[in-house]
RNA sequence: UCUACGGAAGCUUAACUGGUCUAAGCAUUCGUCUGAUAAGCGAAAGACAGUUGGUUCGAGUCCAACCCGUAGGACCA
């Protein structure tokens, strides 16, 4: 029989055991197994690093990517979910040196480069557990066993075959960049990381004087960074700018026209020029403690100096410097480095050598001062980034000769590809990710660490290089060992990583090829995985390029937007000239409920086990989707959870369990025939109808992957159609009458509907949608599935939009007697005489057909349409601008006054002719029916109310029958109070004695059949003398009594 | 400085292609229904829709400028 009482059971437990009968019926594998192979839906996993602990941030995007794969299950597609872990990178690489307390980079060869990778190895999946916990948890579905690692050779091998493959298009060279690093750990610092590390701080800033070859005058010149002089080989105006030749403390000094302000003491101008005049003049060097191999120290044009601050002429240092860089290619000019990567002088500087930059600036100036260079020095405070691991330590700009993907050849074709892709939300493909294709920069691939895939890149001692793309390739070469040059290929344990594959030579022509140091950025790891997971192309080559690219799917946090959503779409349109993803659904941060980031060191963040134990995954997950598009930033409140919960959740239970209460009770197993709907009561066809549109709203909004819509359509039709209204109004037929085909019809409908629900919901709420379901369908055997996930999507069958028009009409005048019930103080449960509507004609059918419904609701004996000729009617019109705006223009303010000053007259007779015609100033204006609504107001005195068109009016005059029924219905629900207090079962039959005021007492002699059918009273008499079962005094109106019941054995 | 998103009731959000007292939920007060529901229904109160202009007969909606918030990018000699 149908399961009980699954209201009371816990949420959490109840997945826990959702959860065992998955595994042990391994449902995952045959949801997808069971579809077939010609059908794919493709879908890829972005990797996590599994070396952090999983949080709220993930559980949102494993929600998105679950739903959406179970979804396009259940339409029949086969979903191969494939795991997959980020292995590498400086993330590992930190924890690491962590644990190893490893202070800087240069520490690390001299404790082993083999020992420390190892390490990296070795704590890549310290959070595997937790992970896969989680990702079990949490009901998301993937296959973790047969999961990708980039750490693999194979996977690294398929990393190769693809930069071999783009070395040879010629898509990858080295070239200096000017980077932002951190002088720490050596390392770049990415734009990401820098951008946690920017503050405050005090610089100096001074203006520096450069002499003038041969001639005794000067440029004056601003920095905030004098170490960098040292290294100065030009220096820049601006074409444009106007400059000046002044005399101030005695010397000749060129500066912008726009900045004399910077000077001090009084100047008197000499001579104007514009920048463009100073070009090529020599200058004196300033420190010169390096040579120049050369021309350099003359002056240049470049386009980025302002006259914002300094003096509007910029020293230009090459090495340290983007714009400094660019202008040195121009002009051709050294580059001067005399600083190593820890951000300390070299030999050369001897005054300085071996100090840190930022220190050695005090210093600097001082030497300035007594060379007479120095013209003043402030200090100035303004942003500028440091090392977010060592908050002490200044970022230093830093020329590094790196490895470069030449995407800029190829950003055309990566904006034109993109066009295709469908983004949800839209704005993040034309906007973020858009902007960032249209404004490529080369991809600086290299990264000079240890522990991440290594660029196999071999180059010779004249420069030439080839790559190496697979590891049969790599066989090639040989390891010196003792001298003697051991083939690759009979070494033990070939390892594609650090320091194996740097001990590999090649000999060609006689020449050595030694591999080039660097290895790779993480993200091209990651960005590979779509043929890399597949060991492409060495393995699957037909799977992979007929089932498993591009992506039909992939979802992730918008942080991936410049991070994995690139590196996916760069390197797809590099190799394969295609889109690597069709849909994305992008997700935006979890903030807490006051819209703040969440923050370990705030204590504000919401640990996903927590969230499980004590409210259940499909809470978290219905939630994060329901409460707000997931692409919007998501406040997360736990009230917000507890209360979608009740709502949703308890609702669906609710209707379930009332379901199964009465299934039980008739032996309802749905063997009987299906009723066909033409012979079902109206609101079960209306309920099927309104089911149907469900899944139509449904599917094309899954299909347009807005989730949220989808999920909210859902959760309007359980609880306002079906719960609140559907089976609200059938109770007695479920618990009134015997089984005959009205009943059966009930079953059969309501049946359907929860059904349906559990499929439309199980890709959100996968436990709640296998416990309901399951229950159904373990007991009438409708379909051959044991898991609600191995359905296929529910066939939408024929919409009657006139019958949903019907009800909602119904539905209306309900509300509105309602209301006019509140305002006079009649409870619904005193009987009214005569409901009276008006409607406009259209709707008169649909008032009549649900004329039942209508009047059981409200509790009144008839309902009487009243025709518009009726004199009880005050009808007045109202513009309907919808009609009029366009075609009356700039006079429809005019029109609109006049419509709503119609006499009664005029209206009738724009209701019969359909057409009016008034003059208005003059003019001959001819207005008909569709242009005003015509709203009826009662005049009678009688209430009225009225929305959209529509008014009703009650009778409230009372008659002392109705007074008397009023009275049986307030004693029955006495006794149905007292049955539920007494824990009495719905079926069992009871005795019920009372005593209380002759009015009373007579009301309840009439209706006394009534009350006991309504009541289950076997015996129902009048007595001053009660004993024995449950006794209760109560006041109905002013009318004291007792009622005492009894539970009749039977 | 650029780009995107957002700014509405105490809070969270909704409103298709512009249509005239902007809607719902939560919270508050009062009332009410119930033989499934920790639910439902009704009433009261609560928003000058960030500001200022513009287009239009009509703007929460379209356009422009600005302010505030969030995220991202550029720059910081």
């Amino acid at each position: 029989m149908y399961k009980q009482g699954i209201d009371k059971i816990g949420y959490p437990e109840l997945e826990k055991n959702i959860l065992k009968f998955w595994k042990e019926n391994s449902v995952f594998e045959k949801s997808v197994e069971s579809r077939p192979k010609e059908k794919p839906f493709t879908f890829y996993e972005g990797p996590p690093t599994a070396n952090g602990k999983p949080g709220i941030h993930h559980v949102i995007s494993r929600t998105l990517k679950d739903l959406i794969c179970r979804y396009k299950t259940m339409k029949g597609f086969r979903v191969e979910r494939k795991a997959g872990w980020d292995t590498h990178g400086l993330p590992v690489e930190i924890e690491v040196e962590k644990a190893l307390g490893i202070k800087s980079k240069s520490e690390i060869p001299q404790y082993g480069v083999e020992k420390y990778n190892k390490a990296c190895r070795d704590s890549v999946f310290k959070y595997l557990d937790l992970w896969n916990e989680m990702t079990e948890r949490m009901g998301y579905w993937i296959d973790l066993d047969s999961a990708y690692v980039t750490l693999t050779n194979d996977y690294i091998e398929s990393v190769w075959w693809a930069l071999k493959t783009l070395f040879d298009k010629g898509l990858i060279y080295k070239d200096y960049k000017i980077v932002p690093q951190d002088p720490k750990s050596e390392t770049v610092l990415s734009s990401h990381e820098l951008a946690l590390g920017y503050r405050e701080t005090k610089d100096p800033s001074v203006y520096v004087l450069f002499k003038i070859a041969n001639k005794d005058e000067y440029f004056l010149v601003w920095t905030t960074t004098p170490w960098t002089l040292i290294s100065n080989v030009a220096l820049a105006v601006g074409a444009d700018v106007n400059y000046v030749k002044v005399i101030n403390k005695e010397k000749k000094i060129i500066l912008a026209k726009d900045l004399l302000s910077v000077l001090d003491e009084e100047y008197k101008i000499i001579e104007e020029m514009k920048g463009s005049e100073l070009e090529g003049i020599d200058y004196e060097q300033l420190l010169p403690y390096v040579k120049t191999n050369k021309k350099s120290f003359f002056v240049c044009l470049g386009d980025f100096v302002s006259t914002e601050d300094g003096s509007g002429i910029v020293h230009i240092a090459p090495a340290f410097g983007a714009d400094d860089y660019e202008l040195s290619k121009k002009y051709d000019l050294p580059m001067l480095q005399p600083v190593d990567r820890g951000g300390k002088f070299t030999d050369e500087v001897i005054d300085f050598k071996g100090q840190f930059v930022k220190d050695a600036d005090k210093e600097i100036i001082i030497k300035l001062k007594k060379e007479d260079r120095l013209y003043k020095k402030e200090t100035i405070v303004h942003t500028y980034p440091f090392c977010w691991r060592h908050p002490d330590v200044p970022v230093i700009y830093y020329a590094r000769e790196s490895w470069f993907i030449k995407t800029t050849s190829v950003a055309q074709k990566m904006v034109e590809l993109n066009k295709s892709i469908k983004w949800q939300p839209p704005e993040v493909g034309t906007g973020r990710f858009g902007n960032w294709l249209e404004e490529n920069k080369d991809w600086a691939l290299s990264r000079d660490r240890f522990w991440a895939t290594p660029l196999p890149i071999w180059i010779n001692d004249d420069w030439e290089m080839f790559a190496v793309g697979s590891i049969e390739e790599l066989k090639q070469g040989f390891i010196e060992e003792n001298g003697k040059r051991i083939p690759v290929g009979e070494a033990e344990n070939i390892d594609l990583h650090k320091p194996f594959v740097d001990k590999v030579l090649f000999e060609k022509d006689g020449k050595i090829y030694k591999r080039t140091p660097e290895l790779i950025d993480v993200w091209f790891d990651s960005g590979s995985m779509p043929f890399a997971q597949y060991h492409y192309p060495f393995e699957n080559k037909e799977w992979f390029e007929k089932n498993a690219f591009p992506a039909d799917f992939i979802s992730e946090g918008i942080d991936q937007t410049r991070g994995w959503f690139y590196t996916l779409h760069a390197i797809a349109s590099m190799l394969f000239d295609n889109v690597a993803f069709k849909n994305i659904i992008v997700n935006e941060l979890i903030l807490d409920k006051k819209g703040l980031k969440m923050s370990k060191a705030k204590g504000n963040t919401v640990d996903p086990f927590v969230l499980f134990e004590k409210y259940g995954a499909d809470a978290a997950r219905w939630y994060l989707v329901v409460n707000s598009p997931p692409w919007r930033p998501t406040l997360f409140d736990e009230d917000g959870l507890v209360e979608v919960q009740r709502k949703f959740f308890g609702t669906l239970l609710n209707t379930y369990s009332f379901f199964a209460l009465y299934a039980g009770i008739d032996g309802f197993k749905y063997e009987e025939e299906q009723i066909a709907l033409e012979k079902r009561e109206e609101i079960d066809r209306w309920i099927i109808s309104k089911l149907n549109s469900l899944i139509a709203e449904y599917e094309s909004m899954m299909d347009d992957y807005n989730v949220t819509k989808a999920a909210r359509a859902v959760s309007e039709f359980t609880i306002d159609y079906l719960s609140n209204w559907y089976v609200r109004r059938c109770r007695r037929r479920f618990w009134k009458s015997e089984m005959n085909e009205n009943k059966l019809s009930a079953y059969q409908t309501l049946y359907e509907c929860i059904d349906t629900i559990c499929k439309l919901t199980a890709p959100f709420t996968p436990f709640i949608a296998e416990e309901v379901y399951q229950n159904l369908n373990t007991v009438t055997k409708k379909e051959s599935f044991i898991s609600v996930h191995l359905a296929d999507f529910p066939v939408k069958g024929k919409i009657d939009r006139e019958l949903e028009l019907k009800m909602d009409t119904a539905q209306n005048i309900v509300y509105l007697a309602r209301a006019l019930r509140a305002k006079s103080n009649l409870k619904v449960r005193q009987p009214l005489k005569k409901l009276m509507v008006v409607v406009s004609e259209d709707k008169k059918d649909a008032v009549l057909n649900m004329k039942d419904v209508i009047l059981e609701e409200v509790n009144i004996k008839s309902l009487e349409i009243l025709e518009n000729e009726s004199s009880l009617l005050n009808k007045t019109a109202k513009p309907n601008f919808k009609n009029i705006g366009p075609k009356f223009g700039k006079i429809v303010k005019l029109i609109a006054d006049r419509i709503s000053r119609l006499s009664i007259e005029e209206i009738s007779e724009i209701e019969k002719e359909n057409n009016l015609t008034f003059n208005l100033n003059g003019d001959e204006i001819s207005i008909s029916h569709d242009d005003v609504e015509i709203i009826s107001k009662e005049v009678t005195g009688l209430l009225v109310e009225s929305e959209g068109g529509t008014t009703v009016a009650i009778d409230t005059e009372l008659s002392d029958e109705l007074i008397a029924e009023g009275l049986a219905r307030e004693f029955v629900n006495r006794i149905q109070n007292m049955r539920k207090d007494a824990g009495y079962e719905v079926t069992d039959k009871i005795k019920v004695v009372y005593s209380g005021t002759n009015k009373l007492a007579d009301a309840i002699k009439i209706f006394s059949n009534y009350i006991s059918a309504e009541t289950l009273a076997e015996q129902l008499e009048y007595s001053e003398r009660l004993n024995g079962g449950v006794v209760r005094d109560w006041k109905i109106g002013e009318h004291n009594c007792k009622i005492q019941i009894e539970k009749i054995s039977t």
